[in-house]
DNA sequence: AATGAATGAGGGTTCATTCAT
DNA sequence: TATGAATGAACCCTCATTCAT
């Protein structure tokens, strides 16, 4: 298992720390080796090519974060909580990795579409959990039985990306998680007055 | 005046195709040139640098697009048919030009930290005519007044952006414009039953 | 005649006025046309290509330079004299002409060996008028007789050209003309005690 | 250390070849690597960028050759065996190499200014030795004692200077070795006859 | 397993020169 | 004569990857 090898995770937690101290074009190999103590032939041991690197930090990463978001979820009861809880642990764990919250939202976004293509493959399961949390909505009648379940995923996800990137960009200046609820009822109730 | 220079759009356009078929990082000066009818050195005789001609890129194709948005929605009375034109717009004018969608969702998001900086003030018009039609529809009681505006902002924009990169990555295989009400209805509506 | 073209000379003082300012590397033809006020292709009826233009400036210059030099010796009844008016006259007009000096010590220096072979050619002059007082201080008696011309011409021009370069290195900061009577003493006498 | 690295000097000699052959402006970095043995890319392992290449050739032969003048001077008694041991060493080794010669007096010339003056700080060892020499010769009484020494060092060194470049341009036809006494005679006793 | 010296392909940009007007 | 837009060849340097030790 790749995970067991401690010379993985060092280059890991080093590539983050990089990428987000000197952006994705300021990421040289050499430079990810030396943060993580080893030498540049040794990340070819533990990856393929420095794409591999930069596919695994986020299937970690995103592992990880999807991982607890699944589990918080989970210990909802109905589907409104879980969205609330999603929107939450979303908010709450990118505001509380600075590094981390740069290189997903501004950094891997520079990458090719090769790399977005396996980004996306590991954003599948995040996306499965939202599509759940929808189908099980309706299902206990909290949502509209007419919604188009794609569609829909893609305005929250849209959405709660969109927000994060902003915040990002912004350097942070707020606080994050105050905007849980306002996002939340906006899903829920829309913009019409009635 | 810029545009009436006929190799200044050669370039524009050359450029678009060119990203669009072979990628940014696949996109030498030379392949737009000569895609462009031009010699390499022509390019800096109308843009100071490479980074220049994907920023006016961005810059003529968003302004024509975001122009297209100001003026139809202008054309509608109250808030709820203008944001529904937006929709409608939005898709429209990526679904007709299947090179810009490609180039804007895709390729010049690969850009560095300064270029998406400049991209992003393209974006600041788009921005303003969504709160402009937010304000509006809360003036003319069709939103709910406890909306808070740049968060809606972020809905919708971070919305479309995902539903258009979505159907581009997957190859542009549905009709994008069939969405437009669904997308308008869910923002009017949100999830909720009632 | 070349010289009685206005043109011709309004481009000979551009390049020395812009050499002068931008280095030698910093003289693009396109800068030099400017300065003179005329199109870059104008450049190219007057001169050959680039390199003529700056042979052209060391030519015209020069000859004036060295004209200077040969009047003022001529009027000069002895060696003694006519060398300590080549000195003399060396120094104070490049000290006269800041642009010239700067032109002549350092920028023409960097160009490459075929300009320098030209340059040459042109500096034969000023030996030929060097070689001419040796001659007449030897018949004259006033000059030892065992020297070597050939020798005592490098020996002249290489501590004069030196002596102007280290000026022109220093920034112009003390009075070149101050020199003239020591460096005449120096040639005359040598090192010797007695 | 830098010297016992032998790629640092194999491109360092393969640079006076190269340039020595080829020109200044001939003198791409690929050519030095070829000539070398070695990848472009490992001449950047060694020297920060081509300018140091050319700046490090300068000072590892001049300062080779300044060496050899120091210790021979060292090894006379007298200012006046010096100073003939000094012209005897600089001529001595400029002609003993070929290819050395040709860099120093011609192409090295043709740097742009920057590189010059760090040409420049090499050679201020060289007019160290010079000032001592002459200083000592005063002292001695061998030397007048009404010498201004920065010119009386300006002298020899651009007489020397001079010289050398002659017999380079002259394609190096006659023995420059030959001219010790002769240029040594001419600064003892300068031109006057008596 | 680990090293790190060595590799070498690849591209944005400048600028002397040309030529249609 | 004069223009100046257009040309296109030429080159330094970076950095992902390899491989002898």
């Amino acid at each position: 298992m790749k995970n067991n090898k401690p010379k993985y995770n060092q280059i890991i937690e080093a590539a983050v720390k990089v990428i987000a101290e000197n952006g994705y074009h300021g990421s040289q190999v050499s430079k990810i080796a030396k943060a993580a103590g080893v030498a540049d032939g040794t990340i070819y041991l533990y990856f393929k090519n420095k794409e591999d690197v930069l596919v695994s930090v986020f299937e970690e990463k995103m592992g990880e974060f999807i991982k607890q978001i699944e589990e918080s979820t989970n210990q909802k009861q109905n589907a409104n909580e879980k969205l609330f809880t999603l929107i939450k642990m979303h908010f709450e764990q990118l505001s509380a990795d600075y590094h981390l919250a740069i290189v997903t939202q501004l950094e891997l976004r520079q990458s090719n579409y090769d790399l977005r293509i396996q980004i996306n493959n590991v954003l599948k399961r995040y996306l499965t959990v939202l599509d759940n949390i929808l189908k099980e909505g309706i299902q206990q009648q909290l949502f509209r039985d007419d919604l188009t379940i794609p569609l829909v995923r893609q305005m929250i996800f849209g959405t709660l990306d969109e927000i994060v990137t902003n915040w990002v960009m912004n350097e942070q200046k707020y606080d994050l998680n105050k905007q849980v609820p306002a996002v939340h009822d906006l899903f829920m109730k829309g913009l019409s007055v009635d």
